[in-house]
RNA sequence: GCGGGGGUGGCGGAAUGGCAUACGCGCUUGAUUUAGAAUCAAGAUUUUGAGAGUUCGAGUCUCUCUCCCCGUACCA
């Protein structure tokens, strides 16, 4: 038989979609293992090469487990809420839904055609009523609960009530925004609004004020993607912070246990130390300092508690709310003209400012400390959005304030003597206290502890920590996403739905635009906003994060209509064994994710406190871009276009390099890839402006669709082109669709070359033009089984030792690398058992067919194929994956390499129960070895029992 | 600046502290072929970014420097 992949490909898919192979259900008789796929967002482009880097690995390592025998969940499913999907319906006036499922149809073929052992019958996709349903449900979840800081976890608000009823709110340790304390009576004495009020400061939903951006021009809230440098990235218009109230999710109640538990999982360094870095949590102090003539303080947060008495100024945020109200009448122009500066500029531009600015407020507060007024000023290096939005300066020990205090020629007071410590920078908390009456002497870390105690015992702060994780931002107002199950009555308060009423479906609506007052377009549904109680319902929808936060758990019992899975599918799936997919999402979605997880958890939804036990970052594939240089002048009134080798040699001469499509270029890849006529030609007409442009290159110039050589024998253009290597992307016209490859190579050398590319986290270029060895494989792994004239080779003849041997050496660095996740490696093991057969002729039954069952994870298709061919009932992929007999392993004899000095002098065979002694004489007596030791003194002979022997001799 | 990762032939990359460059691409030569493609066979390249240390022995561990990639950005 003739090795032909596409008819085996639309063999197998067929038989195995028909018998369902795949599909999985809970089987207490065998162990669990969760393998998932960070799930897509079905774009409008499909899938290119480098999206199934992931999904091969996961599948690889799904098809090994359960080849090992466990009951292994695998599922695919769509993150199919989101911005792009509406962006395209406005664009092309279609549907959002219609949109989705053509797009979640194509993915999904091109995913079938790569071979992967999902179970579709769990697939969920976030915009499915009967996903979001519980995906709302979760949100009423976190509305109708609390952070208690005394239990550490979440606890029901209805339980919160009632102990205001008993005590109020004195004894409660909560995460909260309540400030004001209050007592049983009072709660009593509040009406609802209040009451309502209050219990908002501790919902872990909640509505606050948040910052939109919305642009003047165009009428309407933009999202963060939509924005770039301050800007809208369409029109061009200028983008303005907003306050709107919106909902917040209260995720910094679970910073601690966020950045704590890091430990417990098993992801790459890099990625903890992202969460880690986001969640930013630091230890100090929060101290008010007395304004000069005013009731109010200014409350700051420091980590450096102990440097106060070098406390000789303080900086407000230019938006700190304090600026209006202490501002002294002869500042006020100069501060408005400061604000109106800061706010002028970009997000961008703030952030590459490296000239210190400021100006004072002509108010001045008191230092707890030193007794002693200090100026208050306000400078754009103050965030208003970190700590307190206000600092207590320390130029003598704070780079940022000293270089504030030198160029405005404020005091500068040393508080730590670091002369104990030298090489020590300002932020290392290192050194002895001086110039600090209470303090003088004492060691840094002391002095912190000793500072905090004091503060608190004067009543004007407390020791505490700060994070820069801040609650998010749970609002769009936008038309593609969960509507918040939640209405209100005209007296604001808020009501959310009952779980029979949920899911509360998106009404249906062709008018996608956000309302002119910058609210989301269900606004603008009157009958859809309208109950008929008089409430009204919340018009925003929520962020991609919502349904992307636990789609996992519903994977484990997708049909379930009573709960978001049952307690039997949770219990036995519990959480995910290996979660594969891309580093962009490292901190959002994996953040939200695991707190949905831990509050899920909190409340007994779920059996385990993290969700995703393991994590690889697959890397990104990048693509070779092709450029084509065009001189920044015209030239006689036309544009004009150079061959790289071209511009090389000139040095005077300005140009662009232009992107163009690939499929243009010919050897892509290679070094030297060009443009010949046709590609010039198809060049023009994907790009006609460029019709009447000079093409120039050392055989020739093309101009108006005629190719004069410069010499007569060239007859081609070879227009040289600019090659790069980066992000496969639209705009860099680089994409490869894998269908295609595919059709070419088949699905089985596909998925064995992208293994073959490299370790799996790590990011490497596409080329195209090494698959060959991959392809070359699969076809000479074929001719083990049929020869050049298709004669069957297999025999039922018995191995031989060697053959043996090298089988299960093959399955056990198969085995060992797989559980490493080094699919490159385990690609070139096969290679090396196939270039081994091939050399011992071996076409051996025995041999092949445990061979083919652990090469099955990597090539589903052949290896199914041939496992029928072998004569075998019933599909490879569930089977068992062969045991390796160690003893066969066993060597008789070991190759020493015998070294002089850790120099390799010579290679000797020893049987393996050699004497010491016995080998070192040998060693010895070896003509390569005298010639290095000869007239030398040999100090040591280091045996290493199957390793090597090192003689060690002096000089 | 800070944090994380990395630097090995012409290229992608192998290597529990123990024979550096497995496997593949590309290249060279030969066989088959009218030629090409395909297939088969044979072969070449280097001393692991620089320097020091630990060790009998370092690509691997430690330190210093250097360059590249990713993340982050005045984090008080």
């Amino acid at each position: 038989m003739r090795f032909d992949h596409q008819s085996i490909e639309n063999k197998w898919k067929r038989n195995w979609e028909r018998d369902k192979i795949y599909k999985v259900k809970i089987d207490q008789s065998k162990p669990k293992y969760y393998v998932l796929d960070m799930f897509p967002y079905p774009s409008g482009s499909g899938l290119h090469v480098g999206h199934p880097l992931g999904y091969v690995a996961s599948d690889i390592f799904s098809r090994y487990k359960r080849l090992q025998g466990y009951n292994v969940l695998h599922p695919m499913g769509f993150d199919s809420f989101g911005r792009p999907t509406e962006n395209y319906a406005i664009e092309n006036n279609i549907h959002p839904a219609v949109v989705t499922e053509n797009n979640m149809a194509t993915y999904k073929k091109q995913l079938s055609n790569l071979g992967f052992s999902f179970d579709w019958d769990r697939q969920v996709y976030t915009s499915d009523p009967s996903y979001y349903k519980w995906t709302q449900w979760i949100v009423v979840q976190l509305y109708n609960h609390y952070y208690d800081l005394k239990s550490n976890k979440s606890k029901a608000i209805k339980d919160l009530v009632a102990i205001f009823e008993k005590e109020g709110n004195v004894n409660v340790k909560a995460f909260t925004s309540q400030e004001e304390s209050f007592d049983a009576n009072a709660w009593a004495s509040f009406n609802k609004k209040e009451k309502h009020d209050v219990l908002m400061n501790y919902r872990l939903v909640y509505k606050g004020l948040g910052y939109v951006n919305w642009c003047e021009d165009e009428g309407t809230v933009l999202s963060n993607d939509q924005v770039k440098d301050g800007r809208s990235l369409r029109t061009n218009a200028v983008v303005e912070q907003r306050p709107m109230v919106q909902w917040f999710l209260r995720i910094t109640a679970y910073a601690d246990r966020l950045l704590g538990d890091l430990e417990t999982i098993d992801w790459s360094t890099a990625l903890k130390t992202s969460q880690s870095n986001w969640i930013g949590r630091s230890e100090g102090a929060s101290i008010n300092f007395k304004i000069v003539g005013s009731e109010d303080h200014i409350e700051v947060f420091t980590t450096r508690p102990d440097t106060i008495y070098g406390a000789t100024y303080m900086v407000l945020a230019p938006e700190h709310e304090l600026v209006q109200k202490i501002c002294a009448d002869s500042h006020k122009e100069k501060v408005e003209e400061y604000v109106a500066y800061v706010k002028a500029k970009s997000e961008l531009d703030r952030m590459a400012e490296k000239e210190v600015t400021g100006v004072p407020i002509g108010a001045f507060a008191i230092n707890p400390f030193t007794e002693e007024q200090v100026p208050i000023w306000i400078g754009e290096y103050v965030l208003k959005d970190y700590g307190t939005g206000a600092i207590m300066a320390v130029p003598s020990d704070d780079e940022r304030d000293f270089n504030f205090a030198t160029k405005f020629d404020l005091p500068i007071v040393k508080v730590v003597d670091k002369s104990g410590h030298p090489g020590a920078g300002p932020h290392d908390k290192l050194g002895t206290l001086i110039n600090s009456p209470l303090i003088n002497g004492m060691e840094v870390k002391e002095a912190i502890t000793f500072i905090c105690k004091k503060v608190e015992e004067m009543k004007i702060g407390k020791a505490g920590v700060n994070y820069k994780l801040r609650d998010a931002n749970f609002s769009r107002q936008r038309y593609w996403g969960e509507p918040f199950p939640i209405a209100f009555d005209s007296d604001g308060l808020s009501y959310t739905l009952n779980k029979e009423d949920l899911p509360l479906e998106l009404p249906s609506t062709s008018d996608f635009i956000p309302s002119k007052d910058g609210r989301s377009p269900l606004s603008k549904i009157e009958s859809w906003v309208n109950l008929p109680n008089g409430h009204k319902r919340e018009t925003d929808t929520m962020p991609g994060v919502a349904g992307s936060s636990w789609y996992y758990l519903r994977y484990m019992d997708p049909w379930n209509n009573e709960a978001m899975a049952s307690d039997e599918a949770k219990d036995y799936w519990q959480d995910v064994d290996l979660y594969v997919g891309g580093s962009e999402h490292a901190v959002a979605h994996l953040l939200y994710a695991r707190f949905w997880h831990k509050f899920l958890f909190d409340i007994g939804q779920v059996p385990t406190n993290e969700p995703f036990k393991k994590l690889i970052n697959q890397g990104m594939i990048q693509g070779g871009i092709e450029f084509i240089y065009l001189m920044k002048n015209l030239k006689d009134g036309h544009h004009h276009f150079l061959c790289a080798g071209l511009v090389a040699q000139m040095n005077d001469v300005e140009v662009t390099p232009i992107p163009i499509k690939i499929g243009f270029v010919k050897e892509y890849g290679a070094k030297n890839s060009f443009l010949n006529l046709e590609g010039i030609k198809s060049f023009i007409d994907w790009r006609p402006a460029y019709k009447d442009a000079i093409f120039e290159c050392s055989k020739g110039i093309f101009h108006k669709n005629k190719f004069t050589p410069k010499s007569e024998e060239n007859s081609d253009a070879k227009l040289v082109t600019h090659s790069e290597i980066g992000k496969m992307s639209k705009s860099k016209h680089n994409v490869i669709n894998p269908d295609d490859v595919v059709e070419e190579h088949g699905a089985d050398a596909f998925r064995m070359f992208e293994m073959f590319l490299g370790p799996i986290e790590q990011s490497k270029p596409w080329d195209i033009n090494s698959i060959g060895g991959v392809s070359k494989f699969v076809r000479r792994y074929w001719a083990l089984f049929y020869d050049q004239n298709e004669k069957y080779l297999v025999t039922e003849e018995d191995p031989n030792q060697e053959e043996l041997k090298l089988l299960h050496s093959t399955l056990k660095k198969v085995k060992d690398d797989i559980e490493r996740f080094s699919f490159n490696t385990c690609v070139s093991a096969f290679m090396e058992a196939v270039n081994g057969l091939k050399k011992m002729n071996c076409s051996k039954k025995a041999i092949l067919q445990p061979l083919t069952i652990a090469l099955a994870p990597f090539a589903p298709f052949i290896t199914e194929e041939l496992w029928e061919i072998l004569g075998n009932n019933g599909s490879i992929h569930k089977s068992t994956f062969p045991t390796i007999d160690e003893s066969i392993l066993v060597e008789n004899t070991i190759a020493y390499p015998i070294s002089v000095n850790g120099k390799k002098r010579a290679l000797l065979d020893f049987p393996v129960d050699a004497s010491k002694e016995e080998m070192e004489r040998q060693a010895l007596d070896l003509e390569a070895i005298k010639k290095h030791i000869e007239g030398k003194e040999v100090k040591k002979i280091i045996i290493v029992p199957k390793r090597m022997i090192n003689i060690v001799v002096a000089g």
